[in-house]
DNA sequence: TTCTGATTTAATCAAACGTTTAATAAATAA
DNA sequence: TTATTTATTAAACGTTTGATTAAATCAGAA
């Protein structure tokens, strides 16, 4: 009955919320903030562009609505995931870094939807020192971030609260690369490595990683 | 002779080459190639915008040059580093990412001079997928990074070429996230990360980057 | 049917964009 | 000196930008 409801709620009126938000998405990933244009992004949309002002009203909402929508996702299945992971026991490292690695992957790896778009779009925005940027971080990624540190230090006691954010923020830096998928791992291997094959990257991320953390608790005790 | 020469051959003009590429490099970090406007660039530089053509063409010209710019300095320093590493001898692999990783680290933590801008540009640029980007990172950066591969190869011959490739792009990625310098480390620690400190920075990123390099190549014998 | 609110459209705005031009000032060469 | 190259300027080019408007179109309720 419900899903009556929603099958039929909105059929013949094309979704033009949606189409704006991925070509939107499209647009800000290929070339930033400033390069994306809203005529463009209207005409990918197959939109009249007076449409996105009327949905989002301007470009800076625009962007955060293009945030807003896969950070929740995301970020709710890492808070799912480090929720089973404590539940009661205290997991390795290596179950922790792929608890929080794994869908940030597996979302740069998602063809159908525009999953790829995101990833690039994530790696811009942690990597721009604008104020417009920096909040939509402290927003949409940085409550999930402070989990993820504070998990850190539960796993590895010895390595500091200081330890635990660079760890962090390394193994995430990592994970971003990876998503970006520029094709550079390709080029400089002649086609040796695998940009597609998410599991053999998830494992190479995580094994990087995980030794990359555990490395910074000696280096913080000399 | 020669001296007096330079010293006095363009005393009087103002060398508005150089203005023109400090603020365009700013201006390209912060905002990116679409975002950043000429205007913008010649106002920063204190130059008449025309003469921004007058030197580089166009903009893209402009963009090529602020990279030409610094990538020789930062990849001469690293081949001079590889060059005494290797003479007639094998180094550790502490060694030889130490030797990658510390000139660029350096330049982004180099106030005095834009090395902090031209930082911020690196990594918009090793994040970009569009064809000018991915250009010029074959033309500036793809050589040495061919010559770090294969020094990783001689110092962990089991590491295999695809390792060598994914763990020099991972230790770059590190490499380059602490040279943006979002601030976004001293956030997440309440100020206990110091952004600052060149040396501590280095020593943590090689640590970390020496231990995941090493994890690589027990994921690749699995 | 008419009414109502939500959606879509074409037309338009001032501002900013990258680029070009013609004229001028300064430095160098003859 | 004069002639020529180099550097700089203000103004304008046509285009594109983000944003706004008012009118048109639509679906469903009354």
């Amino acid at each position: 009955m419900l899903s009556d409801m929603q099958t039929q709620q909105r059929p013949r009126q094309k979704n033009s919320r949606k189409a704006i938000l991925d070509a939107a998405e499209h647009a800000f990933a290929d070339f930033g903030f400033g390069g994306a244009s809203i005529r463009a992004i209207a005409r990918n949309a197959g939109v009249n562009q007076a449409m996105i002002h009327y949905y989002y009203q301007n470009k800076e909402q625009l962007f955060s609505a293009v945030m807003e929508r896969r950070s929740g996702d995301i970020n709710g299945r890492r808070h799912a995931a480090l929720d089973t992971l404590f539940d009661g026991k205290t997991p390795t490292l290596e179950e922790l870094v792929e608890a929080i690695l794994r869908p940030t992957i597996e979302l740069g790896h998602d063809q159908k939807r525009g999953g790829a778009d995101y990833a690039r779009l994530i790696v811009y925005l942690n990597n721009s020192a604008d104020r417009l940027s920096q909040g939509l971080v402290e927003e949409y990624y940085n409550p999930v971030a402070r989990r993820s540190i504070d998990a850190i230090m539960k796993v590895l006691p010895d390595i500091g609260h200081a330890g635990a954010v660079r760890g962090y923020l390394f193994a995430i830096s990592v994970a971003l690369s990876v998503m970006a998928r520029t094709g550079r791992a390709a080029r400089l291997s002649d086609g040796l490595c695998d940009d597609g094959n998410t599991e053999e990257t998830v494992s190479m991320v995580v094994a990087f990683a995980c030794a990359g953390i555990r490395a910074l608790v000696s280096v913080r005790e000399k």
